[in-house]
DNA sequence: TCCATAATGTGAGGAAAGCTCACAAACTAT
DNA sequence: ATAGTTTGTGAGCTTTCCTCACATTATGGA
């Protein structure tokens, strides 16, 4: 179904300079995104603001949609070792104190930026580069944490399809309160209430 | 927070033909995208599949960005209908029915095109045109629906609360399962764990 | 019916954005 | 020092978005 020829190699940054290089080009999206609005994030204003020239860009980056699919990796990163972290740190811990730890983390890291994350959601395409989807990158980690606390669980379920409901759980309805901001609901309440539904839905 | 300046009016479509120009329109970029791929979506291939001169596009549509932003306005309409629909349909069923028939529904009608959906999730940015959110445009008929099956609730909860939460579930769950099928799991299997997720939160 | 006015349709081409390529500079290794 | 590799440059080519001056078609009153 990919109707995009595939594109020729680009250079991998080796020294040092050459990662800064692409790092200022990064940061510079964030930069122009942040402070002209996203009609203002050009190729070349990119390059203006990185302080480097647009062949430069095109020595990384194959085209303009590559530099977001790049910060949109960097963000999956982040989330990894949000979540990563979140469960070494209540290995121990009850259902219902990792669920609320999972949600409240995860929100946070979507709250740092939500702008940012608006222009990644909006410019690369679901399961481009090969890279994993969030349900994909995340079921063994959560497999494993649901089966450490199968007696808070209801028995006789079907694990992997929990984990897959769970997963997708978490990640709409994190997004959605981020993305749509309740009107009158305090952010506080809206955790609370994904967190509630989480729990309602494993326990049932 | 909206750095574009405001677009300059379009003409109206008054008469029969004026009309079909931007039905053509419309259809032809479905037609261009299921066939040629998102890239090849450009204002001039679009007003020559439609039969029209680029001018003519021009005419009613602000931007490339507007001509998207109606096909999503569609979008939204039949939606609105099927939701419509639904609780007509189920006014006097139990609450698992309507839930049910809901999450059927909205899949169903976005599973008709989702190359399509795609498209215009990705290019028409939230909130964008002073168009109402699902959320803000479905919240008085669910709460109405709920009100109407309060025995069947939780005592005590704030409607106002679950409704948006549940706006939230329906929308991003379905969302979800829609763009990334389950790599192993049935549509059904997955329409059936969306409803048994929203049906225990609201009996919880 | 004819004419004035409004609505609709046209497409060459201007403006701006994405991107290339031939070349220069900086670095590494021998 | 020298050869080879990596990195950096920016004028300008290509493509896309979009405008505008003008042509064509419809409408409504005399």
């Amino acid at each position: 179904m990919s109707r995009r020829p595939v594109e020729p190699p680009r250079r991998q940054p080796q020294q040092l300079r050459a990662r800064q290089t692409v790092d200022a080009i990064l940061e510079a999206v964030i930069r122009i995104l942040k402070r002209e609005g996203t009609d203002a994030v050009t190729t070349n204003r990119i390059a203006e603001i990185a302080g480097v020239s647009i062949g430069s860009v095109y020595q990384y980056f194959p085209d303009k949609r590559a530099i977001f699919a790049a910060l949109h990796q960097r963000h999956l990163e982040e989330i990894d070792r949000v979540i990563e972290t979140t469960l070494i740190q209540n290995v121990s811990a009850p259902l219902d104190r990792l669920v609320c730890a999972l949600v409240d983390a995860i929100i946070d890291a979507h709250c740092a930026d939500p702008e940012l994350h608006d222009l990644l959601l909006s410019q690369v395409p679901p399961h481009s580069g090969g890279s994993k989807s969030f349900a994909e990158r995340t079921h063994g980690a959560f497999l494993l944490a649901l089966s450490a606390r199968s007696r808070e669980l209801k028995k006789g379920r079907d694990l992997d399809k929990s984990v897959f409901v769970v997963t997708h759980m978490i990640e709409s309805l994190c997004h959605g309160v981020v993305r749509q901001r309740p009107p009158r609901l305090p952010l506080a309440d809206a955790k609370a209430e994904i967190v509630r539904a989480i729990l309602a839905y494993l326990r049932s």
